[in-house]
RNA sequence: GGCCCGUUAGUCAAGUGGCCAAGACGUCGCCCUCUCACGGCGAAGGCAGGGGUUCGACUCCCCUACGGGUCACCA
């Protein structure tokens, strides 16, 4: 077989070599160990939390190394592309903190080693493809869809491994008569990829984050050049990778079972490989079951959904760094104000099975995250998720900025700080009794309490509220109206002897709190009746009576 | 089914031949305390099973079981 002639057969328009494709994509200039990695994805718009613990590894690689992290879009599949993805894509990695060195922007490219979408490079791709059917490794296949699926159908009855290999390649020794005859009749074909592999064949391999791990040869001719010319993802990850310069290759690993496939690659391409870390996946349990997070089944998977519901973008950075590196969490604790980039990333440290969604475990870390922050910058935070989410309540706060950062300032700073927020969308129930709009009493004081004692209570707090007293003078007051009315002033005398009261101090300050705020449960009550102003805190305990 | 990866408490995990097997979340209890939250103290809970190798295995090897992934002109 003549494979030159094949060759501009098959490709008559190619006229570039490889070499001059080479030669547009000199060797980085970078310090040594610098790591080039990239971020891959098709442009459906969507972003999955698996792609955004990718991402992050990406990133954090790159950055911590002085090297360079940039945007590649694989748009080799028209059906996965949808209008906008690609600056869908960009901006909602954009808001999670992660931004690019190089590559697709939303109109174009940025950088001298694109273009960086897949669809623009064919000329690239078929060109080494080119190359391939020059050295007799790549074959035109003429099968239709129904042929293929007849091979399958064969290899399923006599329990064979299924594809196109051995004896059903059936294209793969055709005669060029053969092949020219079709040709001249406009059969589309695809190119596949002629495998020398052997299934008994087993080799080890390094993968940076998996260690060593067994591979076994691929047998199968694997279409690399789809019918309408575009190559298929295997060949242009080892194409584009080569040419772009990766240095490391972050993927998912699902992707540990077309390895084999992409060593031959690079091997018949004559590239040298790049280093492989393949990250465990994301799990989640469904009916006692892991398995991995779907974005059809669940919505957790969608990273939109961290932002509606009002996790706050660091809250998921942490969390997923937590998931990511094993020592980060103890970082964090040893340097909780310490910005993120400090903390030193490695594949060392990743995990080499999936680990399950928590989202306790998020949470937690979020309130965590909010507990640090200033009032302002709380309400700064819901105020923006509000208006997206709940515009009554954004017109609530933005009505008087002041009055909720005070709401908002109680038990926050100090070493000790209040941890009852962990999404912004907490945040209106959390401080919904300041606004008498949103006001409303959810509880009753308990029946056990007779209501002449309430009353009594009531009428003596309102007959002797001062506001301009200061904490302690306010609760010696409480304690005074508790000892009036037959309740313990003490805690530990109550404690010692229940019978002898009709309740405590701590049932009086309930009594306040269930009138005041509607709820068994608040904040501090001096600093609420502080906030509120003397007019509104009797307006409310009248309320009651 | 073939191939590949994985398996330390409910979850995330440290651990690299000798430890009473860290820590965090969650759960429960106690303390602090006007409630809640915070904080402090404490408890329950684990090396999938079986063989080796070794003076000694969570750590190394083999087998089994279980879980996951993948077998497209999708990535």
């Amino acid at each position: 077989m003549d494979t030159n002639l094949l060759a501009d057969l098959l490709y008559p328009n190619i006229k570039t070599l490889p070499a001059d494709i080479e030669a547009r994509y000199p060797a980085r200039n970078l310090p040594e160990g610098a790591k080039v990695t990239r971020f891959a994805p098709s442009p459906t718009g969507f972003l999955h939390i698996g792609n955004l613990y990718g991402a992050f590894t990406d990133e954090r690689l790159a950055h911590t190394s002085g090297g360079v992290f940039y945007l590649r879009i694989e748009d080799t599949d028209a059906k996965r592309t949808v209008p906008n993805g690609i600056q869908i894509i960009i901006e909602t990695l954009a808001k999670l903190g992660v931004e690019f060195d190089e590559g697709a922007v939303i109109d174009g490219d940025n950088g001298a080693y694109g273009p960086y979408r897949q669809s623009e490079r064919a000329e690239i791709y078929q060109t080494y493809a080119k190359q391939l059917i020059r050295e007799g490794k790549a074959y035109p296949c003429f099968c239709t869809e129904e042929e293929l699926a007849a091979i399958r159908e064969r290899q399923e009855a006599e329990k064979l491994n299924p594809g196109y290999y051995g004896e059903f390649a059936i294209w793969r020794d055709a005669p060029i008569e053969s092949i020219r005859e079709k040709l001249d009749a406009g059969v589309p074909f695809v190119l596949r990829f002629r495998s020398e592999g052997d299934l008994n064949n087993k080799h080890k391999f390094r993968d940076e984050i998996k260690g060593e791990i067994d591979v076994t040869e691929n047998d199968i001719d694997h279409v690399i050049l789809k019918s309408d010319g575009i190559p298929t993802y295997h060949f242009a990850h080892a194409v584009d990778d080569h040419l772009m310069g990766t240095t490391h290759v972050i993927r998912d690993e699902s992707w540990l079972s077309t390895l084999p496939f992409h060593i031959q690659l690079f091997k018949a391409l004559g590239f040298k490989m790049p280093k492989y870390c393949h990250t465990a996946q994301v799990l989640k349990l469904d009916n006692g079951n892991k398995r991995k997070i779907s974005k059809r089944k669940d919505p957790e998977a969608a990273l939109t959904y961290y932002h509606s519901q009002g996790y706050p973008v660091a809250a998921v950075r942490e969390y997923l760094m937590t998931l990511l590196n094993s020592n980060f969490e103890e970082w964090r604790l040893a340097n909780p104000d310490a910005p993120i980039e400090s903390f030193k990333f490695t594949t060392k440290k990743m995990s080499v099975s999936g680990s399950l969604f928590d989202l306790d475990k998020l949470n937690d870390v979020s309130k965590n995250v909010i507990s640090r922050l200033t009032a302002d910058e709380v309400y700064d935070f819901t105020f923006a998720w509000a208006e997206e989410n709940d515009p009554q309540f954004a017109s609530v706060l933005e009505n008087d900025r002041e009055y909720a950062v005070r709401i908002l300032s109680i038990g926050r700073g100090g070493k000790k700080p209040r941890k009852d927020i962990a999404l912004w969308s907490e945040v209106k129930d959390y401080m919904s009794f300041f606004y008498d709009m949103l006001f409303t009493r959810e509880t009753a004081i308990p029946e056990s309490f007779s209501a002449e004692d309430v009353k009594a209570v009531l009428a003596d707090f309102i007959t002797s509220y001062d506001e301009n007293a200061d904490q302690n003078e306010w609760f010696a007051n409480i304690k005074a109206i508790a000892e009036k009315n037959g309740f313990c002033p003490d805690m530990k005398q109550y404690k010692a002897n229940p019978e002898g009261f009709k309740g405590s101090v701590a049932d009086v300050s309930m009594f306040l709190r269930v009138a005041v705020t509607g709820r068994m449960n608040s904040p501090d009550l001096y600093e609420v009746m502080q906030i509120l102003g003397k007019g509104q805190v009797l307006q409310r305990v009248n309320g009651l009576l």
